[in-house]
DNA sequence: CTTCTAACA
DNA sequence: TGTTAGCA
């Protein structure tokens, strides 16, 4: 299994994405219903957010702190789609973001929470 | 955990 | 426009 194949397994739950990224579960779901995200769901209707999905709301989130809207982020998310290469964040960039938010003293549970579900993320090999 | 509505700035 | 509280 390659890299980008593990980078879109649903590893997370929805209150360890929130944990993670310091969004709170509503305005997870929000961003959801506006086509920002789609994370998998598991049986029980239950959000299972990949690598990818947590780097893209840690990415909304600086770019609302920075003043845009959803609707411009939204734009600016299908663009990089189309050229993919602009703006993807590197497996280092999104670790030293995740390590940022956990240092930046959440909860202290998040970092256990973030490295068990990440040792599924290396068991799949 | 989920969806939904009504209300706030 | 984005977010939240409170409900079921």
């Amino acid at each position: 299994m390659d890299l980008e194949e593990r980078r879109h397994l649903p590893l997370f739950s929805i209150g360890t994405v929130q944990k993670l990224t310091g969004l709170s579960a509503r305005q997870i779901r929000y961003y959801e219903e506006q086509g920002l995200i789609s994370p998998k769901r598991s049986e029980g209707k239950q959000r299972q957010f990949s690598f990818v999905d947590v780097e893209r709301l840690m990415t909304i989130r600086q770019w609302m702190e920075n003043g845009e809207s959803l609707h411009t982020i939204r734009k600016r998310m299908k663009e990089n789609v189309l050229s993919k290469t602009v703006r993807d964040l590197s497996d280092e960039e999104v670790y030293q973001q995740i390590q940022r938010e956990l240092l930046e003293g959440r909860s202290a549970s998040a970092q256990s929470l973030f490295l068990g579900d990440l040792s599924r993320f290396y068991r799949k090999r």
